[in-house]
RNA sequence: GUGAAUGUAGCUCAGCUGGUUAGAGCACCUGGUUGUGGCCCAGGAGGCCGUGGGUUCAAGUCCCAUCAUUCACCCCA
């Protein structure tokens, strides 16, 4: 049997209704704040992802899906969206339509790893990106946006973390004193900690080894280390966070893998998906355009996960499930009418309600038990005696009524059916 | 890439220390009087017990391998 591949899975009709419900709530946030829709191609130059998130990062060292394709390019399948829609506003020259773009996307993303709870290889992100302000309002915005959509969902249990990482000076003088702290006990890190020490020093605060942890507690902090401009910038972030009411908390060890970001990074993190916690994180990004060879353009941005925002709600239990209902269910007793019951189904179509009918020409009792299973609310009995009379018996199904109505008033019927 | 757990009907699982034709619940189908759903009742269909090898008179059950899934590490949404 041929199965779906590692890591990727069917969102089959029964998922659907929570997934609209996701995107409805993504939607109507991203409309009230006036972000507008953007949509890219799924595969993209493997430089676009190499020079943007970063060479030592996993994402790019072993996680993507590059292929060399027919004309022996190498393309990725994207592992995540920033890159993208960076290159496409550079591309299509939006900054000069107008100086600040506020876009959102609902897309699927591709990164090999080990599948686990909360980890797809194909997932699905929703995000934002404003791009041509440094305001620390679109900062504030961008936790604002997130945090708004996940509560949408009903999720309670939630943490905002929120840190600054500065201007590139700033962290490279800082590194230097990390490191001038580190260097003494670079024996006591874990494996993996001292290669970062090399690689990207600031992610040993990531690392969940206890020994790691404790030597990184008394460790100096990049925010007692930044300068002016960006403790500024940090600061308005937090007063137009605490003006919003979204409870947050400073963690100066909030270090995010990816090489772009600037200044403002920040997590929502949920207590009930399991080990893969972050719903949504982000940051700022003021040197990626001029990176990617466009004009100098700063930027700021979130992405959160569906999958796991969706986790979470069965987790908790946040959403009712709801069962889809149609409105009429057109059974009929003579399989020599059959033509004609399809085409009063396509009727009742025509004057938009949903209908079905029967297929499989099955019994009356099957038929009903077939409209129940559909969620019916109205019933239509096609044939018999009274099609005879050009009649046909209409059932409510909630209370179980039924008339019978001349076909000659379709107006009564569709009225009835209205409700 | 590393570690652990699990693979029996569409789904969730039982199957005791190896012993005849492999079970339950849910879901599905058909009935419970002529043409009527949800509840209830009766019946039915559906399983190379993940795959390959080994031990044994005998394997769903024990051993090995393999594949797959799941969770965790790494990292991230």
């Amino acid at each position: 049997m041929i199965k779906a591949i590692k890591g990727t899975k069917d969102i089959l009709p029964s998922d659907m209704p929570l997934w609209h419900f996701l995107e409805e709530n993504v939607r109507n946030t991203m409309r009230e704040f006036n972000y507008s829709e953007i949509r890219t191609p799924v595969f993209e130059e493997t430089r676009l992802f190499a020079r943007s998130i970063g060479e030592s990062t996993d994402i790019v060292g072993k996680e993507m899906y590059t292929f060399t394709d027919k004309s022996e390019n190498s393309v990725t399948l994207r592992p995540e969206m920033t890159a993208s829609v960076v290159r496409a506003y550079i591309e299509n020259s939006l900054d000069r339509l107008q100086p600040l773009h506020k876009l959102f996307y609902i897309a699927p993303m591709f990164r090999q790893e080990r599948p686990q709870a909360g980890r797809l290889r194909q997932f699905h992100q929703f995000g934002a990106e404003a791009l041509g302000s440094s305001s620390p309002l679109l900062d504030a915005e961008m936790i604002i946006l997130g945090y708004n959509i996940i509560k949408s969902m009903g999720l309670t249990d939630l943490a905002v973390k929120i840190n600054s990482l500065g201007i590139p000076s700033s962290r490279e003088n800082y590194k230097n004193i990390l490191k001038d702290y580190l260097s003494p006990k670079l024996k006591e890190l874990s494996e993996e900690s001292q290669k970062r020490f090399e690689t990207n020093i600031l992610r040993i605060f990531d690392s969940k080894n206890e020994k790691d942890a404790e030597i990184m507690n008394d460790a100096p902090v990049l925010l007692d280390h930044l300068d002016d401009e960006s403790l500024e910038s940090f600061e308005q972030v937090k007063t137009v966070l605490d003006a919003s009411g979204i409870p947050y908390q400073i963690d100066p060890k909030l270090v995010r893998g990816l090489d772009y970001y600037t200044n403002t990074t920040f997590e929502i993190l949920s207590g009930s998906v399991g080990s893969q916690s972050a719903l949504c994180g982000g940051g700022r990004y003021d040197l990626l355009a001029e990176q990617l060879g466009g004009k100098a353009s700063p930027g700021v941005g979130f992405a959160a996960g569906m999958e796991r925002i969706l986790l979470a709600c069965q987790n908790e239990n946040s959403i009712p499930d709801q069962k889809p209902e149609i409105d009429v269910y057109i059974a009929n007793f003579d399989k020599s009418k059959i033509s004609e019951a399809y085409n009063f189904a396509n009727k009742l179509r025509g004057n938009g309600f949903s209908v079905e009918s029967d297929y499989l020409s099955r019994s009356i009792k099957a038929q009903l038990r077939e409209a129940n299973k559909n969620n019916a609310r109205f019933v239509v009995f096609y044939g018999g005696e009274e099609l005879a009379e050009n009649k046909i018996q209409l059932k409510n199904m909630t209370d179980g009524e039924q008339a019978n109505i001349s076909l000659d008033s379709m107006d009564s019927i569709i009225e009835k059916i209205r409700g």
